[in-house]
RNA sequence: GCGCUCGUAGCUCAAUUGGAUAGAGCAACGGACUUCGGAUCCGUAGGUUGUAGGUUCGACUCCUGUCGGGCGCACCA
């Protein structure tokens, strides 16, 4: 819908211009206030400039009316133009706010360590990551999901050692001196009775095993891992190994060498990346031989950009901002556009229950488990108060405000409207396509706007996933639905004259809602 | 100390990426046809957008300073 006053109006002006929809729809649906900046290099003022473009627009029978208030030019679509847009919505409902791009993306997200299950600061990124894929694919976009799994290095050293001295201390009953640093949830003792079932006991009397517990141990995790996403409807298309990625290291850091970006000191292997930015080089190789953690990442993006994707996404949590920079150089490297690698951050979650810190999970290690928060709020719910605000701000929600089942939730809320009107054509005896032939005509301002509002979907899409902004999607279905509850409380539909109209406006409403809905996740219900 | 980031109604968050009178929900108060589902709707109140400057026709948005919160400053992942 945009992109068509978009192109009329550049048959016109043929110059670019904002184009945005008025805050107060009385105003029209759609203006731009191109008149003020053209004010200085007209030398006439924005108002009469606006008055003058105003006239090259009445005859376009998109346009019911085009007016100019206080410098901006204001365009109110004609009923005919909205009606048309409306028919074809309802007769193609699986190609509505479809769009027919064809980039190429890959997309990483969660990657979080196989060393425990998930917690709530996952949940976030993950489910910001599977909003913009299910929107990205609507679009057309060819997105691949991907996770990283840190199968290697010190933490799944750890975890295989956590499970040998929980093994030693807790079954074989032997003293254990603990390390300063291991994993302490309650889940490692479970873990290690399994290992104890399925690998044996005497697992636990040779530190030699170590390796095959953190082996065994990691695997379960990533079931578990798997079966957390599956919680929320999340799947991923590929998982990569991080360990099956060191053979590659040699063609790697051959390249990086030929960037002339390397340098050897006390025995390490460092690069340059302060040259791109970064607060200091980074060591890549250790003085014993080594690889450092990065290094895995460089051949993981080594990887990635070899398969010859357009844009890269990666969805990190805040804490690892510090690290873009020096990833970003290390592509860069390579000899790869480092361009094309976009992060996004996902901040912290805190979580409160009645007003009250919400309490960790002993069993996870005092994490907040993602699977305990989805058993209380269900996965609907943390799916929208996850999408609904910037993932870049510090996010508090009280788990309680989704016991209410009223219009403080805004899932009920929406989904409300949705039933509504699958209950009112229930009432009426008919179905889409027994009106979708209706003109509509004659309509009140409201009706109208309504329609309007319901036609908007195609264009949230594209803003919400062009910026990366996904919460512009929750916000528009709890306007839409909004706007729809206030007129069906105003307007009587059943046995009245606008009876078919106001059905078909309707329809297209609920399509909206539906598949809104869909593309963060929920399934619209058709009766509360 | 340095870097990144956030600061909007009492609370949780939006604001068409520089545009019109900064908007929703919660909490508070007052209302609505004996309803196509009142599980909804309408109204009142609540703001110097942390703060001080700057840029311009126009700033929550951009720039500078400052204060406050968060995160980072590994050869851990």
């Amino acid at each position: 819908m945009k992109k068509c006053v978009t192109n009329a109006l550049y048959d016109v002006l043929k110059k670019d211009f904002v184009l945005e929809k008025p805050k107060d729809l009385s105003f029209g649906h759609y203006a731009t206030p191109l008149a003020f900046s053209l004010a200085k290099e007209l030398r006439k003022s924005p108002q009469i400039i606006a008055q003058d473009l105003c006239q090259q627009f009445q005859k376009n029978p998109m346009f019911c009316e085009v007016s100019a208030i206080s410098g901006y030019i204001n365009f109110k679509l004609s009923e005919a133009f909205l009606d048309e847009r409306a028919t074809w919505a309802i007769a193609h409902e699986e190609l509505f706010a479809r769009a027919d791009y064809s980039e190429k993306i890959l997309l990483e997200f969660v990657s979080a360590n196989p060393t425990g299950p998930l917690h709530i600061g996952h949940a976030r990124g993950a489910i910001i990551g599977d909003a913009l894929y299910r929107i990205g694919k609507h679009l057309g976009y060819d997105i691949k999901t991907e996770y990283y799994v840190n199968d290697a290095g010190n933490q799944i050293y750890l975890l295989g050692l956590s499970l040998y001295l929980a093994g030693k201390e807790q079954i074989l009953h032997q003293s254990v001196q603990w390390p300063q640093e291991f994993y302490r949830g309650e889940y490692i003792i479970d873990l290690a009775h399994e290992a104890s079932n399925e690998l044996g006991l005497e697992i636990f009397n040779d530190e030699a095993n170590i390796e095959k517990l953190s082996n065994w141990g990691k695997d379960k995790m990533l079931q578990l891992i798997r079966s957390n996403l599956a919680g929320v409807g999340i799947e991923f298309d590929n998982f990569v190994s991080e360990k099956s990625l060191y053979d590659k290291w040699d063609s790697s850091f051959e390249k990086l060498q030929k960037s002339q970006k390397t340098y050897t000191q006390e025995g390490k292997t460092w690069i340059r990346s302060s040259d791109l930015g970064d607060e200091k080089d980074r060591v890549v190789i250790r003085d014993d031989g080594r690889p450092t953690y990065l290094a895995g990442d460089i051949i993981y993006h080594d990887d990635k950009f070899q398969r010859g994707f357009d844009r890269y996404i990666n969805i990190w949590g805040a804490d690892h901002h510090g690290y873009i920079a020096r990833v970003k150089a290390a592509i860069h490297f390579l000899g790869f556009d480092e361009s094309r690698l976009e992060v996004i951050l996902a901040q912290m979650v805190s979580l409160l229950k009645g007003g009250e810190p919400y309490k960790m999970s002993k069993r996870a290690g005092n994490f907040i488990l993602m699977s305990d928060v989805v058993a209380e709020v269900g996965s609907d719910a943390l799916r929208f108060v996850f999408l609904s605000k910037k993932s870049d701000t510090q996010l508090e929600f009280d788990v309680d405000m989704f016991a209410q089942e009223d219009s403080s939730n805004p899932i009920f809320y929406i989904n409300y409207a949705h039933a509504r009107i699958n209950q009112v054509f229930a009432k009426s005896g008919k179905d889409s396509n027994a009106i979708v032939g209706i003109k509509l005509e004659n309509l009140s301002e409201d009706a109208t706007n309504l329609l309007y509002s319901a036609l908007l979907l195609p264009e949230v899409l594209e803003e919400a996933f062009h910026q990366r902004q996904v919460q512009k999607l929750p916000e528009y279905l709890k306007n839409l639905a909004a706007a729809f509850h206030k007129f069906y409380n105003e307007n009587r539909v059943i046995g009245e004259k606008n009876e078919d109209k106001y059905l078909k406006i309707f329809a297209t409403v609920a399509l909206s809602l539906r598949v809104g809905l869909s593309l963060i996740g929920i399934k619209a219900k058709n009766k509360m």
